[in-house]
DNA sequence: GTGGATTGGGAAAACGTTTTACTGCAATAC
DNA sequence: GTATTGCAGTAAAACGTTTTCCCAATCCAC
């Protein structure tokens, strides 16, 4: 691998006068710089940008640390953040928690190593001591969907409370009265505000809570599966069900179907998260969708708004609003959106 | 943020000392190890990450070049492979191409510079000149789900002809003469190789291929929903499609669905690519599973074993055998797997 | 023609590690 | 008692850039 100094030598200049030149396109006589790029092109040179970061002190580099790739919501997430990092010419490396606490940990550790200038996390526990340790202001970073509620640190998240509201209300307006929860894990914010809507809207519409139409499903497609069964064995007069994630709503969708429940006819569904499939289920789904790919866009922007130092020094809160997508499984028809 | 030097400082040792005592647990006394670990303790030290990948060469990340990691096959082969990633404690940087060869040389360009020590490539483009420039003893590669055939770097492939094959032979098994496909690109191998996999079987049954019951998709969700309208409007005698990849079976349905076609009964339906919602569409879809998720940690062992120096020194082409998983929309009923 | 600004170019320091070669010193082997 | 080995510890080189400071030459205005 050829170096700086092995053009400088072929160029019959210094290795400052290339290094200027690789970086200022107007630095430098004509001549001087033909030579300079004609040994470049000669010798095949690319400049190691690992001796650039060290005496630059940046990397070009960012984290993203979040769960799952894998879940549809993140993946979204990812490509948004890769997106804008690439407009900042920056890179973005990808860490995978599996929402375990001492994966997420070895991750920090890497990072604060220098490795990245600065990262994008969604948070695997709320209560996270060691990320409390990382100094904010030698590596910036910023939450998505998820927040700790004791670091001050820049946020992108959603209205989870106002999307499961949207979706109640909607179904109470289609003149729903007893509907269904299945919700997500309680010892989750995203979870109790997605909980919080349901009963608000409830209230709001002067309904009376009735808990047996309530059941935990763990945000996982089996736990779905069998919290739809539970409330179809016990929930009397159900006629509506609300599920707090994609996951879960599949299962749930594979219960109904088993028990041969028509949708929306016997009972209506809405769930939260839209995906790519949601629209070509029969019947298609009503749904809670996420601005899953502008999070990752916005986290990016505040994030590099940090690292350039630019942007206001207190701290941004961005809270996006999820929007609901009407189709067919919630017995609206096609009356486009609300 | 504090250096090695100011921990040898605060320890009274020289910054060798310091080095040795971080990277070798045997290393010193243990009088003055603990002398050490105190001021790194106090001073807050983390090893400055790119210093020592400067002075060692490499930089514990490898790349993976994809086209687009929110199509779910390359999601699980992302996760696959950072999971390898982290067994070799390894970073995974994450580069989306769109398929655009600019995009991809760019990206091949930053990889050069020493950023990664290796990378994993599904190619935008089967013929890419500036690809076969990288140095393979330099910077090592591997090709994933797509080969470039003048360039014999190690990959990991999946038998699309035998997916294709097993496909369309299942659905003659069943009874199907008149089978339809939707084809995707012409211009890719796995494309080209789809293609030939339903011909050959069509030819081993005896069978004649009748060229109006071939459609081109061109891999995407408008294009499946557009042949299958075609196939619907003029295949006469139509009683069993077969679909290219899943966003184009996507589409498929949908087009069947918009015709109130019943799936098995009018029109049997197998697609490529499972998918985790594959089963819960009514009716549960039959498909060609790839072993997405092997493929990555495949191709990042051998990745490894390059870094490493160990392996072979020819190069090693991995062909994995796609699975039929048989649900109901072949009409097969519940009768397992094949 | 002189003073001041601009420009091309170079020497050397700096970035923060790891590694090599070396010095003592203590323990071991004969 | 001497030669040998092994270990704790150090100084300094090396990794490949960017950047600062400097010199010399050219250009321009007056």
């Amino acid at each position: 691998m050829s170096t700086i100094r092995d053009v400088a030598a072929e160029a019959g200049v210094s290795i400052a006068s290339v290094s200027k030149m690789l970086n200022d396109p107007n630095y430098g006589s004509p001549e001087t710089r033909a030579r300079v790029m004609a040994a470049v092109k000669k010798l095949g040179y690319h400049r190691n940008n690992i001796a650039r970061s060290m005496v630059k002190g940046k990397t070009g580099m960012i984290a993203l640390v979040i769960p799952d790739v894998r879940n549809p919501f993140f993946t979204a997430v990812a490509r948004g953040v890769e997106d804008v990092a690439n407009k900042y010419d920056y890179r973005v490396m990808l860490c995978n928690t599996d929402e375990d606490p001492t994966k997420q940990r070895n991750y920090i550790d890497v990072l604060r190593s220098k490795i990245a200038d600065g990262f994008i996390i969604a948070v695997a526990s709320e209560e996270d001591r060691y990320l409390k340790r990382v100094d904010r202001e030698k590596l910036p970073f910023v939450f998505i969907d998820r927040e700790c509620p004791s670091i001050p640190a820049d946020a992108v998240v959603v209205d989870n409370r106002d999307g499961a509201y949207k979706a109640v209300s909607h179904l109470i307006r289609l003149g729903h009265r007893r509907i269904g929860l299945i919700a997500g894990k309680r010892d989750t914010l995203t979870g109790r505000d997605r909980l919080r809507g349901y009963l608000d809207a409830l209230r709001d519409d002067g309904l009376t809570v009735d808990e047996t139409l309530i059941r935990d499903g763990g945000f996982t497609t089996e736990g779905g599966y069998e919290a739809a069964r539970s409330l179809l064995a016990v929930g009397r007069g159900l006629t509506a069900i609300f599920v707090s994630n994609n996951a879960m709503t599949i299962g749930c969708l594979k219960a109904l179907a088993e028990a041969r429940v028509r949708i929306p006819d016997q009972i209506a569904v809405v769930g939260f998260d839209d995906s790519e499939w949601a629209e070509f289920f029969t019947p298609p789904l009503t749904v809670i969708r996420q601005p899953t790919y502008t999070m990752g866009t916005l986290a990016g922007e505040i994030l590099f708004q940090r690292l350039e130092g630019s942007g206001p020094p207190e701290r941004k809160e961005i809270v996006l609003k999820p929007e609901l997508v009407v189709r067919e499984s919630c017995g609206a028809g096609q009356r486009g959106k609300a």
